[in-house]
DNA sequence: ACAAAGTTTACTATTTTGGTCAACAATGGA
DNA sequence: TCCATTGTTGACCAAAATAGTAAACTTTGT
């Protein structure tokens, strides 16, 4: 039950992008730079991304990228569905055929619910939560003030 | 994302277990024989659960293995929790040490908040619950009756 | 044309998972 | 006492997933 670093820094870098979205797209480059990951390997893990047209991408020269929606738009439920592929604990949630007598296995209900309580945890949030949060924490002297 | 067979083996195992206790000992091999659980594999698999003392073995002759506590005594929270070792999403929610600067990452926050979701989860049912579960889906007759 | 971006494919190393096997330890019964 | 039975342990292994690297390729602005 774990998060694999794709899903991980995945989140990262759409937080980033997020924060450092202006005219201009972001590039690859700066985001791997900034939050410390493997440019090559950041690659792989935004292809998702902008295949699910989550993030529009420009290549060429003075190119980059840039999402497609305002960050309250993006819940990180379906972020973290493209990034891991599914967020289900075991595979008969999705197709029941995977296990002989799904039907009438007890077990199964209980890794569902599992499935919805992740779900609905990663559905409550949204990358501007995440921004807002992230700026909270990096101004806590203005907040003491 | 996803659960280990061990766990789920385990789960079943300790179901089955807690549904054909009697005076007797269950051996080991009725469990993987029903549960259709490879024995060898099965030994790994129980050991925590011994080991954490859920279940009390007697080798030997008309050995087996019993439930130490009544099933309603028994989350699936520990259970799981022995089984998969963790259940954390990423290790810095045990130790934020593992994370560089974890004081001030926002999506440990949110890793976090999945992990207390599935606690809560797996926290509300004991075996018992499935014991019932069980013996509900496997006599529909007897509710239509 | 050329340089600067993202895209794609191929490859690799490491770790985790899911087992198997065999030696061992303890126990009850003949 | 000895043996069959049952659980325990540790060594080992193959396959898959994970994490990452490298390089060729495409697109685009200047
Ligand atoms: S049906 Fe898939 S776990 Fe039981
Ligand atoms: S501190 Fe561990 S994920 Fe950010």
């Amino acid at each position: 039950m774990k998060l694999s670093t794709r899903a991980r820094y995945g989140t990262r870098a759409l937080l980033d992008l997020a924060r450092h979205e202006g005219e201009k797209p972001v590039q690859l480059k700066e985001i791997a730079g900034r939050q410390n990951i493997s440019l090559h390997y950041l690659e792989h893990i935004i292809a998702p991304l902008v295949r699910a047209g989550i993030i529009r991408s420009t290549r060429g020269a003075r190119g980059g990228l840039q999402l497609t929606r305002q960050p309250k738009d993006v819940r990180l439920s379906e972020v973290i569905q493209l990034l891991e592929g599914t967020i289900s604990p075991v595979d008969c949630i999705g197709n029941p055929e995977s296990c002989e007598r799904a039907d009438t296995c007890v077990t199964r209900d209980i890794w569902c619910e599992m499935k919805k309580a992740i779900d609905a945890t990663l559905d409550s949030v949204t990358l501007q939560d995440l921004v807002e949060k992230q700026e909270r924490k990096e101004a806590p002297l203005k907040q003491n003030a």
